[in-house]
DNA sequence: AGCACGCCGACT
DNA sequence: GTCGGCGTGCTC
């Protein structure tokens, strides 16, 4: 496709002309394509492929930013050539790699490949970037890599270009992964296996996979452990540092992407366990935290583009981290919302996880206690291999109904017999943990004569009680309800409803005179908890880990979990609990209340991937994700109107059975909505039409009439795709 | 986004 | 005749 580098040329050589062809920084869809530029003399060998550039747009004067992609000879653009005005900084910060992904990160959504690049590559600080250019040794410039990374992105083209809704058609690449395996299997001998021990899974399973770098998804072992330095992790930690460290035994990086900072303690607490005995070095984490300054991040991003293999630990973003030879991609919990980008182009790094795979070739692991619908679906297309934990690992789970206790101290804490009997039990000899729906104390307030909600005066707000004398107020403005009276029947007096964790921990202390009771919600969330007897009452998702872990679990909000109005109430609730119950000590119970049925009897039996199997049964049969995708086009009624027939103009033939369309239903404004379902093997169809409608609207965007001169003209199409809380 | 190009109504 | 209104389209 190009030629010989350009970078390849010596300075003052004017035979030929070298063109960069550049990414614009720029939001609007019409310019989200590459854009030649002439190099000028002073500039060749500077402006190489992954530098920040400055290019002229338009007309004179105008600069726009941009980072160069390819570097070549022959200009596909006919006109005459505007000149690159100024390389930003000498440093390659777009590698190829991360740019084809970005590429095909944003095609998949109908987003621009400059929103994920902003995603990719943090804001550019100069004097952590000369401090750290000047430790690097000065002889491995990109010179000599620039050919490859040229490579590279052609070979990604061309696979674009094949297909493929990474998943949805049933691409395999089951040569390679065969070829693979024999020299792998080679690979995992006692003289290179590395003494990060991963255990709790058959001998070598875990390592053999990483070795033949697999797709899998990974059972996490349901407890906690102790790391070399003391600290108490989730065994998920210690499983995931583990598989990292043997990755970078063959001299490859790993992305290890966790949802929120309380997971990223833990995994750094992992890893620094294995520094501590001397299995890793320090300097070979790279962590890229959501909480870092925009220089702190920036530093840490150099660091990943150095040549040698790196442990990359982060949040979502971590998953466009420019990782020197790839070896390994893991998402813990990747059900987690967290997990979900909330930044156009919108895309799950569960999704760039996936096509990161596909281009990489890295190991590719989903860990987690509970597995969700989405793995589930990509292990029915034997796209993942499902790695087992050891059943002796397995929780003692015990399904408790509901019923009201006889024990008086029992009622006063509303929780059953059998509980009330567990946790008085345990607490004799550690800590016991509690997890509640809701934080707060009373989190809803009626009328006491006609038992209607009460609502806020000023804004009709849900009212609440911060404690159980506090004067209620609103939950939506804060307003103070002083002189509340019912809208319905006049009564002035309240009383409280609900259980927030407050109240549940009040309530405790007085079941269980003489124990301490530690809370740990949103807003005071705790990450762990000694060994000491003590009730901890947990919202859920913000549950502390305890040294040695609980010596009981009680899980006593089930039903009102479940009561929340959504059609994915089940499956969130099971991973809320699944990971509550892995904090047990080994064999400690975890007593369920108020829950049956089937959701009980997959954690009793531990079998989330069989529950996971049927709910996705489910959702073919209402054809609702992950069986199908969605994609929400918003806009004014002819535009939506005009896009949605442009989709079934492309997507006809047998394949119009494969998509429908939902509305439109009316929206913000003067807007409308309508809901594109999918089946992933037409994918990509759907994004290329509705990004081009996109493009057609962006530039025949005009002004209504009558409106005032300096009136913002919103744009008339959005699409996004895969909003999962859509259907809620 | 901006900014130039272009094709119809009031003007020196 | 031309100046300029802003609808339309392009940006290497």
């Amino acid at each position: 496709m190009t030629s010989a580098a350009g970078a390849d040329r010596a300075p003052g050589d004017i035979t030929q002309v070298l063109v960069a062809r550049v990414m614009l920084e720029s939001l609007l869809p019409q310019l989200d394509r590459l854009f030649d530029y002439r190099i000028p003399d002073h500039l060749v060998g500077l402006a190489v492929p992954g530098v920040r550039v400055k290019v002229p747009l338009r007309s004179a004067g105008r600069v726009s930013r941009g980072y160069v992609i390819e570097v070549t000879s022959d200009a596909d653009y006919s006109g005459t050539l505007s000149e690159v005005d100024e390389v930003v900084s000498p440093v390659p910060v777009l590698t190829a790699e991360v740019w084809a992904l970005a590429r095909r990160v944003a095609d998949r959504a109908a987003g621009n490949a400059s929103d994920v690049v902003r995603l990719a590559v943090p804001p550019r600080q100069v004097r952590v970037e000369k401090a750290w250019q000047a430790r690097q040794p000065a002889v491995a410039r990109p010179e000599s890599e620039t050919t490859d990374s040229e490579d590279t992105v052609a070979d990604t083209t061309d696979a674009e270009a094949t297909d493929a809704d990474t998943v949805g058609a049933e691409t395999t690449d089951a040569d390679t992964v065969g070829a693979d395996t024999a020299g792998a299997e080679a690979m995992v001998t006692p003289e290179t296996r590395t003494p990060a021990q991963i255990t709790g899974y058959g001998p070598g399973a875990v390592e053999s996979a990483l070795a033949r770098r697999a797709r899998f998804a990974l059972a996490a072992v349901p407890t906690v452990t102790q790391t070399s330095t003391g600290a108490w992790v989730g065994q998920w930690a210690t499983t995931l540092a583990a598989m990292a460290v043997f990755t970078l035994g063959l001299g490859r990086s790993s992305i290890l992407v966790v949802p929120d900072y309380r997971d990223q303690d833990q995994l750094e607490a992992a890893l620094q366990g294995l520094v501590s005995v001397g299995l890793l070095a320090a300097e070979s984490i790279a962590r890229v935290d959501a909480r870092q300054s925009n220089s702190e991040r920036y530093a840490r991003f150099l660091s990943c583009l150095e040549e040698r293999p790196k442990i990359i630990v982060g949040n979502r973003s971590a998953i466009y981290a420019p990782a020197h030879a790839l070896g390994l991609i893991a998402l813990w919990d990747e059900a987690d919302p967290l997990h979900n980008e909330p930044l156009s182009p919108y895309v799950a790094s569960r999704d760039v996880a996936l096509i990161r795979q596909q281009q990489s070739g890295a190991a590719l692991a989903f860990v987690s206690h509970s597995q969700s619908t989405f793995v589930q679906r990509l292990v029915e297309l034997d796209f993942l291999e499902e790695i087992a934990q050891n059943p002796r690992f397995l929780p003692h789970v015990v399904p408790t109904s509901a019923q009201a206790s006889t024990d008086r101290f029992a009622q006063y804490a509303r929780i059953p017999t059998t509980a009330w009997n567990t946790a008085r039990k345990a607490l004799e000899t550690g800590p016991v943990l509690v997890q509640v729906a809701r934080p707060g104390y009373a989190p809803v307030l009626a009328c006491s004569s006609c038992a209607k909600p009460a609502h806020c005066q000023v804004c009709e707000g849900p009212l609440q009680a911060a404690s159980r004398n506090a004067r209620p107020s609103c939950g939506w403005c804060g307003a103070i309800a002083a002189q509340w009276s019912c809208h319905y029947c006049e009564g002035t007096n309240f009383r409280l409803v609900g259980n927030g964790s407050t109240r549940t921990a009040e309530d405790l202390g007085k079941a269980f005179p003489k124990t301490r009771v530690i809370v740990s919600d949103g807003t005071r969330s705790l990450t762990d908890v000694s060994a000491a007897p003590a009730l901890v009452v947990a919202t859920r998702g913000a549950e502390p880990v305890a040294a040695g872990g609980y010596h009981a679990v009680l899980l006593l909000d089930g039903e009102r979990m479940l009561a929340r109005e959504s059609l994915t109430v089940a499956e969130e609730c099971l991973r809320w609990w699944s990971n509550a119950i892995a904090l047990a000590a080994p064999r400690a119970p975890a007593i369920i209340v108020g829950v049956g049925g089937e959701l009980a009897r997959t954690l009793v039996t531990w079998q989330q991937g069989r529950f996971a199997a049927s709910e996705l049964a489910d959702r073919r049969t209402l054809r609702f994700p992950p069986a199908i995708r969605l994609a929400t086009v918003r806009g004014t009624p002819e535009s939506v109107a005009s896009a949605v027939k442009e989709l079934h103009d492309s997507v006809r033939g047998e394949d119009s059975a494969k998509m429908d369309v939902l509305g439109p239903v009316p929206d913000e404004g003067e807007f409308v909505r309508s809901i594109v379902r999918f089946d992933y093997s037409v994918g990509a169809t759907v994004a290329t039409t509705l990004r081009a409608a996109v493009i057609k609207n962006a530039a025949n965007r005009r002004k209504p009439a009558g409106r005032p001169t300096n009136y913002r003209t919103p744009p008339t199409l959005r699409v996004r795709f895969d909003d999962t809380e859509i259907l809620d």
